[in-house]
DNA sequence: TTAATTAGCACTAATTCTGTACTATATAAG
DNA sequence: CTTATATAGTACAGAATTAGTGCTAATTAA
């Protein structure tokens, strides 16, 4: 389904508390206090996001805790996206797969949803942590009737 | 993960061979053999399809099959990957979830996340089956690298 | 030396997706 | 009015993925 991870939601919020204090190295263990999430949730996503990304610079040792790299206007949506789940690939049929090319007729479309792939990561890199902190109202949408055009599942 | 599930990618080939005859009543087991597909899956993309979309018409009985209901460059990969999936929501605390929300300060971004749906939306709206069609070649894409940024997963 | 803190694995339970199967209903043709 | 062809609806098991938890090693300030 076209889903983000939960683990990718948690990074933005965590991210997101982190650019409230630049310079100063936030613990998981307050991260996880601030957030709600369990220790080891947060710890595993801070994991995630500094061996797979330059986006935060961590500290080890007493004091130690992690901090922003870049400000959260100059870090996208995409950055964060692709840390915690990988290259933003709709289909199996994309980059260098075997996969579904193998036996079936099924490939004449194959890789034509790399343009499509292409367009969503231009779209989604022009927002920002900072745009995406700075939008709406939590949990109740004003315009929620816009975005939830149908329900099926 | 930003993906889609197979049967979305099934879907796209199924209606592509559809739009290839319009007014022709093509029935599942053609399509499984045009697709290389089982006919189990056509069969059940097929009925998803009708009845999550108005994409197909469907005739019963002998010397029927089904009909795309639209031309291909008015169907938008939208309307393909809704009727497949459901609504675009890339996160959980969207609509009127009460999943997230619930106990944790999460939901401090909560809504802020409709935004984004709204403009990825928008985005897939304006590509249609017929764009997706006729972009690119199969397999062996030419902008591989512009596309394929990270390897990661 | 100690306490705090991140790094890196590894594993289990929950969830979701895929593929298959069966039964009911509808319809064209002889 | 019977038969063969097709779709509709539902259910389920196996596979794959994700989420959450836990442990041990390495690092560092005090």
């Amino acid at each position: 389904m076209l889903k983000l991870n939960k683990m990718t939601d948690y990074a933005v919020v965590c991210l997101g508390i982190l650019s409230r204090k630049p310079e100063y190295p936030m613990s998981a263990t307050e991260l996880s206090k601030e957030t709600g999430l369990t220790l080891y949730t947060v710890q595993k996503i801070l994991k995630i996001i500094v061996s797979k990304s330059d986006l935060i610079i961590a500290h080890r040792g007493a004091l130690g805790g992690y901090v922003l790299n870049k400000n959260s206007s100059e870090i996208s949506v995409v950055e964060i996206i692709e840390a915690l789940e990988g290259p933003i690939t709709l289909t199996a049929c994309v980059d260098n797969s075997e996969n579904l090319c193998e036996s079936t007729n099924i490939c004449f479309l194959g890789g034509k949803w790399n343009k499509v792939n292409d367009i969503i990561r231009k779209t989604l890199n022009d927002i920002s942590l900072d745009d995406l902190l700075s939008f709406g109202n939590p949990c109740i949408s004003e315009d929620k009737k816009e975005v939830v055009v149908n329900t099926i599942n």
